[in-house]
DNA sequence: TCTCTATCGATAATGGACTATCGATAGATG
DNA sequence: CATCTATCGATAGTCCATTATCGATAGAGA
């Protein structure tokens, strides 16, 4: 099987042409292309699209139809990828209304909030369960993925009841730190990390302009 | 200067550190604490910790409060980094209740929003301006950081005026790419691609399952 | 005082990812 | 038909991160 473990950096960068693969009108496109209209190196991304697809060929590049197919295929997204949101504050039903599910074949299969007792409600499409609902839904849907958008204090409570609801990956809104079995998976999304890694980013470039009255040119 | 080049892998496990440190009571506190409780290489702590602090010691470890004042700075949240919130539908209403900034030095400054024409209005504490006075804002507070919230297709539009006003870093909710000059840096915050890569890992686990009925044991 | 243990910092070895360079192939051109 | 060009895939070299191992130090206990 060629599919044996793809290397993680080339996973970050398989949605990046994905993305652009989808907007390509023509019948055939190149890794170069590709490498042009990202910004990246030229032989990078060939290598990245040799590891998940066959169809390449000299002189004429990858059927963009083909590659679009392998690239979702590679990254597992060829069939919907149910999921549901626990905790419908604001992150939570902001998260409902969000745009950028659909492309990656993911589908918000439900909510489930503690504050929904026993009375299911509606916010547009989207169905809102209370917590105690959790674990019939995912057996009969079969959901593995769980978004979590509670507050920090009640995180660690609702992620035990996803673990024991049969989740096995966690994406994690809240700006805390949950405890799970090894077998379940959990991401951090945190929003003020991923800030402070841009001010570390620009701070530095901030010296470096400092530095611009030395002979540095980059 | 110590502080030439921080690894960017020491930079995403600082956060951790800091974290776990926030919550000791004991004064000192040890790499092998800290590895164990936060499921890391006690190897790999000692290593990050080193680049960023001289207070340990051996057999009693580093001093808690010391060590919290060198993460900071090395993260360079000892004082506070302005933001501003571009889009203020309901991701970035959302964010704005968001508990997770405080922590790390976030201070989000103001939002703005094409539809709050001329007359600034509240969300709570948050102002919300229009979006022409973004460019006086951001030079009055000296904002460099921007959160972007709008909807895909407003992305390129909001994101050339950040830029126009003097933001260098952009963090993008919007599930798209959105081009900019070389000295600006952005960072895509993708809720879709986070579930993705969580489902490509749980499927290869699950294919590890089907697997255990060999003699392989982790 | 001497030894033992926990911890630190430093150095070496392994592995993964990126970059550069090469040969091979398919179409275009003369 | 021969040559040229764009593109692919593969290999080798360099760099970075992680892991493993070592010596050194500070406190505990005999």
């Amino acid at each position: 099987m060629e599919n044996a473990t793809l290397p993680k950096a080339t996973v970050d960068r398989l949605p990046l042409y994905l993305q652009f693969v989808r907007t390509v009108q023509t019948p055939m496109v190149s890794a170069t292309t590709i490498a042009r209209n990202l910004g990246l190196g030229e032989v990078q991304v060939r290598k990245d699209l040799s590891m998940i697809s066959r169809e390449g060929q000299p002189k004429v590049g990858y059927p963009a139809p083909k590659l679009q197919r392998d690239l979702e295929i590679a990254l597992g997204i060829h069939e919907r990828i149910p999921a549901v949101i626990v905790g419908a504050g604001k992150m939570g039903t902001a998260l409902m209304d969000y745009d950028g599910f659909e492309p990656y074949g993911i589908e918000i299969a439900a909510a489930f909030d503690n504050h929904a007792q026993q009375i299911p409600f509606k916010h547009g499409e989207m169905s809102i369960y209370a917590m105690s609902k959790l674990h019939a839904f995912c057996l009969e849907h079969e959901v593995k993925l769980g978004i979590l958008t509670v507050p920090a204090t009640a995180a660690q409570d609702a992620a035990d009841q996803m673990v024991a609801s049969g989740i096995i990956a966690i994406l994690n809104f809240a700006p805390c730190h949950i405890r799970v079995p090894s077998q379940v998976t959990v991401q951090q999304m945190n929003v003020a990390l991923a800030l402070v890694h841009l001010n570390m980013m620009v701070s530095h470039t901030k010296e470096q302009e400092e530095l611009q009255y030395g002979k540095q040119i980059l």
